[in-house]
DNA sequence: TCAATATCTCAAGTATCATTGAAATATGGA
DNA sequence: TCCATATTTCAATGATACTTGAGATATTGA
């Protein structure tokens, strides 16, 4: 996934605000099954409805997304859409200057080590 | 360089704004030189007082800096802070998914190449 | 069907941010 | 010193965004 101009600022919109910005670091340490919208808002100290509101935000913005399990909506990170933001900001903030990315992508072989060796080694 | 929490929420709310982002991607591409306030604001379309005010509001979220050349306040890109915000969502966002960082890690290793085999590689 | 649970939507109020134009500051040259 | 250039600061305006609480919707089990 590539993103546009304008998916990259409603992508930095949607975690330039520390409700949502924890949200999603809660969602991605919850992994592919998620937490339902009250457990993010409880983990967050949000209100039901401020929790639905930036949730809501997140998913607009491609960070996360949600699927409905009974009685709950139960939201997930959107590695894609994390992915691509992360990619855009190299791209665009690195293209000729690897003086930015080289220690982002010794942070990559670190906590990715597996599949930094995979991918990001040509060597 | 390691970011806090308020310090990645200032970097993301910089970048949320159309002008903004356009400025950061103006100065990454003219290198350390940089480029005066007035070419930067041309370069976006901003006004000169428009310019001055995302310019500081960069500066205080430690993604470009300023010194002053004669007349002119030239300012650059903020290797270091640019760094760091990939760092923070690679580490924040990453950490134990390497589905989400394995393909920027892939980006850094193309867009940096020499880089990227001195510090990414272990292999 | 009724009640309980989980979440969302809406409207109102407040706060924050962006834009504009005018005035202030700093620098360098005549 | 005086003027022109480059940039910043300030105040006013309008636009967005966040929070709150009340009410609406969807789902499940009795």
């Amino acid at each position: 996934m590539k993103l546009e101009e304008s998916q990259a600022l409603d992508a930095f919109g949607a975690l330039s605000q520390e409700t949502r910005l924890r949200m999603v670091r809660v969602l991605v340490q919850a992994g592919l099954d998620g937490l339902s919208a009250g457990a993010v808002g409880d983990a967050v100290g949000a209100s039901s409805s401020g929790a639905s509101f930036h949730l809501s935000h997140l998913e607009r913005a491609g960070l996360i997304q949600s699927r409905r399990e009974s009685r709950s909506i139960v939201y997930s990170a959107n590695y894609d859409g994390l992915s691509a933001l992360i990619q855009f900001l190299m791209r665009d903030c690195c293209s000729g200057h690897p003086e930015i990315c080289a220690p982002a992508a010794a942070v990559a072989a670190d906590c990715c080590a597996p599949a930094a060796k995979e991918n990001a080694c040509a060597c």
